[in-house]
Parts: structure tokens; sequence; C-alpha cells
DNA sequence: AAACGGATTGGCT
DNA sequence: GCCAATCCGTTTC
């Protein structure tokens, strides 16, 4: 159920990006485990990708953690505010990284009810990457954590999206990467409310 | 030691 | 739907 280390190390970062919808993220923050159904996020391809942190090599105490191996968390703070949750995937020194942009709520949603001070019913709680990293209580305590370990994990619940039923659009808030910018690289699933906005092909 | 700037959010119209 | 707050970690000097 929990999906193995192998499962990370795929060179192919677009279409790991596109099978993670549907799988579902778990946190277990001081035995409060809650876990939500990821249903939008977004490729970022490494040294090559003007939108990404390791853009070109870079490699700072922050970006360390994309160069590792796949299967392991990156988290870093966005606008001094928001912790944004990435899925470190392939092998050591190919820093891909997959955003993890909405989920649906599923378990321990009273949880993510109060983290949020709102009712899960509310696509808000957990839609754009920083209010799903906060829905789940993620932080930064979480950047660089297994993703086969105890804190978060991602299980498969046999749940699998047809291509028709997945929308692919350029990625959100990377105006600056230039010819980049426009790549076909965030994958969301149609009509699903906690896709955040722009949420239409 | 200091400046920088952002994978956004949410409040307001 | 638009626009402005925000603010600390990261990077660089």
């Amino acid at each position: 159920m929990k999906l193995p280390e192998e499962y990370y190390l795929s060179e192919d970062v677009v279409k790991l990006a596109k099978d993670l919808l549907g799988k579902v993220l778990f946190t277990n923050v001081n035995g409060n485990i809650s876990g939500g159904t990821i249903v939008e996020t977004e490729a970022y391809f490494g040294i090559k990708d003007k939108a990404s942190h390791a853009y070109g090599g870079r490699r700072t105490n922050r970006t360390e953690t994309m160069y590792a191996k796949g299967g392991i968390a990156y988290v870093y703070l966005c606008y001094g505010v928001h912790n944004l949750f990435n899925v470190v995937s392939a092998t050591i020194n190919d820093p891909h990284a997959i955003l993890i942009r909405a989920i649906e709520p599923l378990i321990g949603k009273e949880i993510m009810e109060d983290r949020r001070n709102m009712p899960y019913t509310k696509a808000a709680i957990s839609s754009g990457p920083g209010s799903a990293a906060k829905a789940l209580g993620i932080d930064r305590s979480f950047n660089a954590k297994y993703l086969t370990g105890d804190d978060v994990w991602i299980e498969d619940h046999q749940i699998t999206f047809h291509d028709e039923e997945i929308a692919t659009t350029p990625r959100v808030g990377i105006a600056y990467a230039e010819e980049h910018a426009l790549l076909p690289l965030r994958f969301f699933v149609k009509d699903n409310k906690y896709v955040s906005k722009p949420n239409k092909i």
C-alpha cells in the first residue's frame, strides 16, 4: 500500500507527476494521522529547468535536498509564509521534484479542519500548495524526510485516472522561467473542486 | 551582517 | 476577479 522507494527513482518526472494523481499523501504529526488524495501536481525537471531552484546546477543548503536520491520530501518556505511540499525523485545528483499543489481530504478530516479553521467541504481547505501542506500539518521540519518512513508517506489506493480525466496546463507562478514558463507540466484532476485556480484548461 | 525576493494566499470590491 | 500583504529563510557581501 505504501509506495516503495523504487517508485520514486524514475527518471521520468513528468510521468511520475501524472501518476501521483489519485495517490494518497499521509502525515503523522504527534500521532495525528491525516491524509488526502493528490489531485494536482507540477513537475520540475532539475538543472535544465529555469523554473527550478536547482536550475543551472545551483547547490545551496536549501536546494541540496533535491540532489539526494528520490523518495524524500523537499519542503521550503515561500513568500516567508507558506511551506510548500515536494516529492524528490530520480537518482542522486539529478534534482527532480514534484510539487503537490492540492489534495482532497480523505482521512483525519477533523484534524485538517482544526489546522485550517474551516470545514473540509470548503475547497480552500487544501487547494493550492500552501494550503494543502498546512492542512496536512507539513512544515519545514518535514524537509528531507524519507517518504518510506512513518512521518510522511504516500499510499496507492488503486485510484487511477484516465488521460481524459486529467488536465494538463502550464505551471503556476513561474512567469520568470522564460521559455520554460509555458511547458505543460502541471497536471490536475478535471472537475475536482479542490484543484487550485486557475482550474480550467 | 544585511539585503533580497518569492512553486502564494485570502481579503476585498 | 483583482491586488496587495508579508516576512523570514536564503543568499550574498
